[in-house]
DNA sequence: TTTATATTTCTACAAATATAGAAATAAACG
DNA sequence: CGTTTATTTCTATATTTGTAGAAATATAAA
């Protein structure tokens, strides 16, 4: 029978945060430069505003696909690539 | 730059599919077993209607993650393991 | 302390999605 | 042919989701 356990639940939020254009957008940014933060991303990105930034980058780090660092004002992105490495290895090629 | 090719749009519809926990538990049944016809899978799945396992199974064959053969009245439904070893070799494992 | 910058939360809304019943299609069987 | 079985399409609906403006929070800088 098919599981249905952390593993597999983690995987469907996983996918769910790179089943949208521009979350994956934002995932395949971070891993090819890391330590982007909020408003670099912003500016890579096209006409994406501030709050529906933030939503999405909550997405991604909730599944455990993004770490974060804070620095005064500033939050930085990565992609844990343990994470990517096992759900979507894609990402990192 | 991040780039809005092909390879990237079937990873979001590949994603987009799995993203949902009735759809990775399909793709995980068929990987455990191939060849299972709709009425297989509906009697695997807890309270599915017919047109929504029908709904689901277009997505993942849409995307390119699911096989299908044509036999008669049934139609077999197994895992594509290229796409599933490029996308989310997760579901192999 | 005032001002500017970075990010989040709140609120709202239009669009997308998951769901299933009913009808339609298609193939096999009596 | 008429019936049964397998699957899809149509239609409708409730829920989720992506989006962004405005307000709030937080840190830094002048």
């Amino acid at each position: 029978m098919v599981e249905d356990n952390a593993e597999v639940r983690q995987a469907v939020k996983v996918y769910k945060a790179l089943g949208e254009p521009t979350r994956i957008k934002i995932a395949l940014l971070l891993t090819e430069e890391r330590n982007l933060c909020c408003s670099d991303i912003m500016s890579k990105l096209e006409s994406v505003a501030g709050s529906t930034l933030s939503h999405h980058l909550k997405q991604l780090t909730d599944c455990g696909l993004l770490d974060l660092r804070k620095d005064g004002t500033y939050i930085y992105y990565s992609v844990n690539r343990d994470i990517a490495q096992k759900y979507a290895p894609f990402l990192l090629e």
